[in-house]
RNA sequence: GUGGACGUAGCUCAACCGGUUAGAGCACUGGACUGUGACUCCAGUGGCUGGGGGUUCGAGUCCCCUCGUCCACCCCA
C-alpha cells in the first residue's frame, strides 16, 4: 500500500457524506428556526486561547492538543473544541453590543487520543452557543431545541442527564467540603484520583474504579451545596424542561472535562456506541467571556458529535434522497438532442446523470441500476421523431412514453 | 498513555498439526440476450496473506519488532 491517511483521520466516502450532509442540513434548519446564525471561525488558534478557557489541568490541554510552533515561533493549536474560538470571535468583534447573540457552527476538531469506535483524532462537531442570556429559559430552550432535532432526524433512545456545577460563589465551598471528604478516604482511591485530588477533586465522583465508586458513595452532593441563586436556577430549568415534555435524569456526579462550565451542565447519551456513548453535551459558562477579556456575559452552549450521530442513524435513521434519473441516448442524433433536453430538465431541479458511454443498452441499463437510478430516460430514433422519451421506473419496472415538456412533471416526487 | 483481541482479493470470510499452484460468496468486467436493469447460467480480472526480521528442508500458520483496526481502561462529542 502507498500513502495512507494518518491514524485517527478518516475519509468520509460519498455514501456516508450524504448522511452527514443530511444531519448538518437538518441541524442548521432547526437552529435557524430558533434564531441562530452561523459563524465560521478558524481551525487554528493561539494555544493560549485553549489553555486559558478549557483549563491548564484538563486532559485535553495537558496531553491531547495538536500544538506546534509556526515559522515565527508562535505556539498555535488545532482547535480541540468549538466554544473557545466562537467566544474569542464574539469578543474580538464586539458582538456583545447586541443583548443576545445566538450562533452555531460546524466543522472538524482535533484531539490526540487513542482512536476507537466513535472517537477519532479529527472529528466533526456541530455546536450552538447562546451568548448574553443568563435565564433558566435559555438553558431549557436550547435543550428543547436539541431534543427536538434528535427527534426530527430519527435518533432513538437519546437519554438526557443534567447537573449543576454551581458558580464561583458556591463551588469553592463545595470543592473544599469534597476535598476534606476525599482526603479521609484517600487510601481507597485509584492512583489517578489521588493525583488530581488537589487540582480537581470533582473528578473522583466520575471515576469508574470500584474503589473510588465505593469510597465516594456517601460523598457530599453538589446539588445540595448550591447557593440560593444556583439552586433556584437549577429548579427553574427543571420546571421548564418538564413543561416542554423533556425527560431528564439528574446526575449529581456528572463532571465535565472543561473547566469553564458553571451552573447547568448536561450530556445526552445513546446506546449502541460502546463506551463512547455521548452524542451531545454542553452547559452554561457564565464566566468564560469575562475571563477571555470581554464583559460579564452569561452563556449556554453545546456540541454534538457527527461521527457518533451518523453511526446511530445508519441503523435507524430515516431520510429520503431526491430520486436520481439516468439518461441514455441511442445514436448520435439522440445524443445531440439529449444534451439540450438535459440542460432544461436540470434547470428545473431534476437530478439526472447521463450515460453517453455507449455499449449495449443492456449494459447501460445495468450501469444505471448500479448507480442507484430510480428512473431511466431512454431517447432513441423512434422517440426522437415523436418529441417523446421513454421513462422507465426502475422500482416498478413499468415504463411509458412521455412528451419532452412533461418529463419534469412525470418524474418529480 | 495502559491492558487485550485481530490484520488473508474492493467487501465478508475459509485454508487441519507448519506441507504442492492461498480458496469461496458478494462486488467488478464480458457473454448467453445488438431497444431494457434487478433474478438465472457461463467465463474472466483481481493477492508481496498489513510491513520488516527470525526459526525451519518448507511459514498465511510459530517467535520478535513495527504499522493499523477493534474492545476495555482512560478521556470525551
Amino acid at each position: 500500500m502507498g500513502i495512507t491517511a494518518i491514524r485517527g483521520f478518516n475519509d468520509i466516502l460519498p455514501e456516508e457524506a450524504e448522511l452527514w450532509r443530511h444531519i448538518e442540513e437538518e441541524s442548521f434548519m432547526v437552529f435557524s428556526s430558533y434564531g441562530f446564525s452561523e459563524i465560521k471561525a478558524p481551525i487554528v488558534e493561539k494555544t493560549e486561547l485553549f489553555s486559558r478557557s478549557i483549563g491548564e489541568t484538563t486532559d485535553i490541554v495537558e496531553k491531547e492538543m495538536y500544538t506546534f510552533l509556526d515559522r515565527h515561533g508562535d505556539s498555535l493549536t488545532l482547535r480541540p473544541e468549538g466554544t473557545a474560538p466562537v467566544v474569542r470571535a464574539y469578543i474580538e468583534h464586539k458582538l456583545y453590543e447586541s443583548p443576545v447573540t445566538k450562533l452555531y457552527y460546524a466543522g472538524p476538531m482535533f484531539r490526540y487520543e487513542r482512536p476507537q469506535k466513535g472517537r477519532y483524532r479529527q472529528f466533526y462537531q456541530i455546536g450552538a452557543e447562546v451568548l448574553g442570556d443568563g435565564s433558566p429559559q435559555a438553558d431549557a430552550e436550547a435543550l428543547g431545541m436539541l431534543m427536538g432535532l434528535f427527534d426530527r432526524i430519527g435518533l432513538e433512545g437519546a437519554m438526557l442527564q443534567i447537573n449543576s456545577l454551581g458558580c464561583p460563589d458556591c463551588r469553592p465551598a463545595y470543592k473544599k467540603k469534597l476535598y476534606a471528604f476525599l482526603l479521609d478516604r484517600k487510601e481507597s482511591l485509584c492512583d489517578n484520583c489521588k493525583r488530581r485530588i488537589d487540582a480537581n477533586p470533582l473528578r473522583a465522583l466520575d471515576c469508574k474504579n470500584p474503589g473510588c465508586v465505593e469510597a465516594t458513595k456517601d460523598a457530599p452532593s453538589i446539588i445540595e451545596s448550591l447557593c440560593a441563586d444556583c439552586a433556584d436556577h437549577f429548579r427553574k430549568v427543571q420546571a421548564r424542561l418538564e413543561r416542554l415534555g423533556i425527560k431528564a435524569s439528574i446526575n449529581p456526579r456528572m463532571v465535565r472535562g472543561l473547566d469553564y462550565y458553571t451552573k447547568t451542565t448536561f450530556e445526552i447519551t445513546a446506546s449502541g456506541l460502546g463506551s463512547q456513548n455521548a452524542v451531545a453535551a454542553g452547559g452554561r459558562y457564565d464566566g468564560l467571556v469575562n475571563e477571555l477579556g470581554g464583559p460579564r456575559t452569561p452563556c449556554f452552549g453545546f456540541a454534538m458529535g457527527v461521527e457518533r450521530l451518523a453511526l446511530l442513524l445508519k441503523e435507524n435513521g430515516v431520510f429520503k434522497k431526491k430520486p436520481l434519473s439516468v439518461f441514455i441516448a441511442l445514436g448520435e442524433n439522440a445524443e445531440m438532442k439529449g444534451m439540450e433536453l438535459l440542460k432544461g430538465w436540470r434547470q428545473k431541479g431534476l437530478k439526472i446523470a447521463e450515460d453517453f458511454s455507449g455499449g449495449s443498452l443492456k449494459s447501460r441499463m445495468k450501469r444505471a441500476d448500479k448507480a442507484g437510478a430510480r428512473y431511466v430516460l431512454i431517447l432513441g430514433e423512434d422517440e426522437l421523431g415523436h418529441g417523446e422519451i421513454t421513462v422507465k421506473d426502475m422500482a416498478t419496472a413499468g415504463q411509458e412514453r412521455v412528451k419532452w415538456e412533461f418529463v419534469a412533471d412525470r418524474i418529480a416526487p
